[in-house]
DNA sequence: CAAATTGGTTTTTATTTGAAACCAATTATT
DNA sequence: AATAATTGGTTTCAAATAAAAACCAATTTG
């Protein structure tokens, strides 16, 4: 066995299904959820706010809000109790997405910008100052691709992958 | 005017247009770009080999990737100078979203996973242990959604602005 | 040398998106 | 109090996009 295969071999394609980068695609992986998240951290709470802002198609609005709903990353409720109407809120699991976000903001910050000044800043709530120092980090140190690699879990152990194991 | 009134004025439209993460998800906001991304990650270079692990199919495969080099996310070079055949590397700008892949990992091993441990791990290239500590981090400490808003950055300063600022 | 694989493109079909019309409930204006 | 405007959608239809399949030339494998 050389290398080679012994790569092909230790990826297991169900790890492909299952993985976690995927999961979230079937979800947020479309043109318009991560705006509408975007748009709900920037304190955009209802429906005719999402469209105006957003410029998207109101059927089309009203799938994702649905999407997103039926899997608890936002929360319908009513404004009130006199009304029909709704807002839309995060959940736990939304407001988790911030990560998510704040990932993409300082990749496009720095890949996007052309070196022009960001045009939205991460702020403090209570001071309004800019966040610096905000990264992804590994155990204090910003992390770097070539820290790292991405690895099956046990659950993925097979006779072949630990035989293919010995030659990366 | 009141808060309500402030908070609206307050975020310019143009920056909705401007933003990192609204520019990023122009470029990989659809269904295949992260995953091909995750695939490069997993150190799968060539054409076929991201269309059987991926099951995408091949024309949408081909668009996807040259979208992803005209936007210097990944470079298609020769595999060698006998062969007109090609493999495709992460930029710099591509080894980078490396942090947005991370985010997504963690987010969806958090929420997605139904309690079963995460079914690929990120791990320390040399020693191959599972790196734990990985996240957001805002000076040292995690980020949480209650510490940070979105502001729009000093180029949408308008008088109507500044004189809604000091409502909120 | 023959067969299989690679790296695509082209054509056709199915799916998704978007625009517009429509409507009922609610709120604002005169 | 009546009328107009706004909100929160759904439905219908056209346009754009994605997927499947057929096809092909270059390259590699058996």
């Amino acid at each position: 066995m050389n290398a080679k295969t012994a790569a092909k071999l230790s990826i297991p394609m169900q790890m492909r299904e299952d993985c976690s980068i995927k999961k979230s695609m079937d979800i947020i992986g479309d043109r318009w959820s991560v705006l509408i998240l975007r748009e709900m951290f920037l304190g955009t709470n209802r429906f005719a706010d999402f469209q105006r802002n957003l410029g998207i198609a109101k059927n089309i609005l009203s799938a994702r809000l649905q999407k997103l709903e039926e899997h608890r990353i936002i929360e319908k409720r009513p404004i009130n109790a006199e009304t029909s109407w709704n807002e839309y809120l995060p959940t736990e699991a939304g407001e988790d997405l911030l990560t998510v976000l704040c990932a993409l903001i300082q990749w496009g910050d720095r890949w996007l910008q052309d070196d022009k000044a960001p045009p939205m800043l991460v702020v403090d709530r209570q001071s309004r100052k800019p966040i610096d120092g905000l990264m992804v980090t590994r155990k204090k140190r910003p992390l770097k691709r070539e820290d790292i690699r991405f690895w099956p879990s046990a659950r993925y152990k097979t006779f072949e992958q630990q035989e293919a194991e010995q030659y990366l």
